[in-house]
DNA sequence: TGCTAAATGCAAGTTAGTTGCAACAAGTAG
DNA sequence: CTACTTGTTGCAACTAACTTGCATTTAGCA
């Protein structure tokens, strides 16, 4: 029984998210891989639909559970693997942290386009938020979201 | 029958709240000119839970029901008197559009202490993304969203 | 004063996300 | 290699936020 419940050759992307868990301190499962995976090859952030959509359906294998998908992603939002962004679509998104690459968000307010921005400019404003307010202490997180129309919807 | 469905005397805020209304196109109702002063009152912005909860229970009059509140916190916004936030706090937020006060807020991630901040700083990224997108063309709104913890908040 | 379009109330429905609990499986100790 | 323990998953039911359809009412205006 080579191929019962172990691949016989695991791929050097397999073994990179096994890596990636585990170094996050969670188990290694199946749910958790396929849903890595899928953030992994996703150019823009995912909601927990799109999660579900995305994950191949392999007729061998039973199906994710819905439910698990939303423990999916919080367990990775605790350990740091992913982030919430709020994106004004009616519900979460959730992307990838790479900590080289702190980014932003351009949107389409029409067809949803998303676009990652690469500069940012509020390391003043929170300096000053945090000078001038009697009551906050610090700021750990902040999100910029620019919303506007891309250029096939303008013409509509 | 003088205190039957209208007033005898209406308030200078009344009369207020009551032009407010119609300078925006939208019909003068009691349930709306309610909303209306609960958002002049806040110092924060509010979830329609909020509003509900803030709502005048005058024993004579029917209460406001809550489809009718959504309801108007959608034609408030259409009609630019209110705008949406997003704190995440799981429920979407309202403030009043005051022209000449653009602000932001920062938020306590523990317990959902919010203030405004006065300084924005992002022109410049809005002008560069702009130049730098191939797929944007204009960009009419944005948010910026500080998260940290209140000094009370720290302590604990 | 009466008309008409807009606003409201009520009931039911939808969507996103949560909770409790039993079954299962990853990691680890033996 | 096997057994144990704890974290993870699946299922079903539930909640919160918000929406929709339709009948009734009312603001604004002729």
């Amino acid at each position: 029984m080579s191929n019962s419940s172990k691949p016989a050759t695991a791929s050097p992307e397999q073994l990179e998210l096994t890596s990636l868990l585990a170094e996050c301190g969670l188990k290694v499962t199946r749910p958790r891989l396929s849903v890595l995976k899928i953030f992994k090859n996703s150019t823009h952030p995912l909601s927990a639909q799109e999660v579900a959509a995305a994950l191949p359906t392999v007729p061998a294998l039973p199906a994710i559970n819905g439910v698990t998908i939303y423990r999916i992603l919080d367990s990775f939002k605790t350990s740091g693997l992913i982030r919430e962004v709020n994106l004004r679509h009616g519900h979460l998104d959730y992307e990838l942290i790479d900590h080289a690459d702190h980014h932003h968000h351009i949107v389409c307010t029409k067809c949803g386009l998303t676009e990652d921005l690469y500069s940012c400019g509020v390391s003043g404003l929170i300096k000053a938020a945090i000078k001038n307010s009697r009551n906050f202490a610090t700021v750990n997180e902040h999100s910029v979201e620019l919303f506007g129309l891309c250029r096939k919807c303008i013409k509509l």
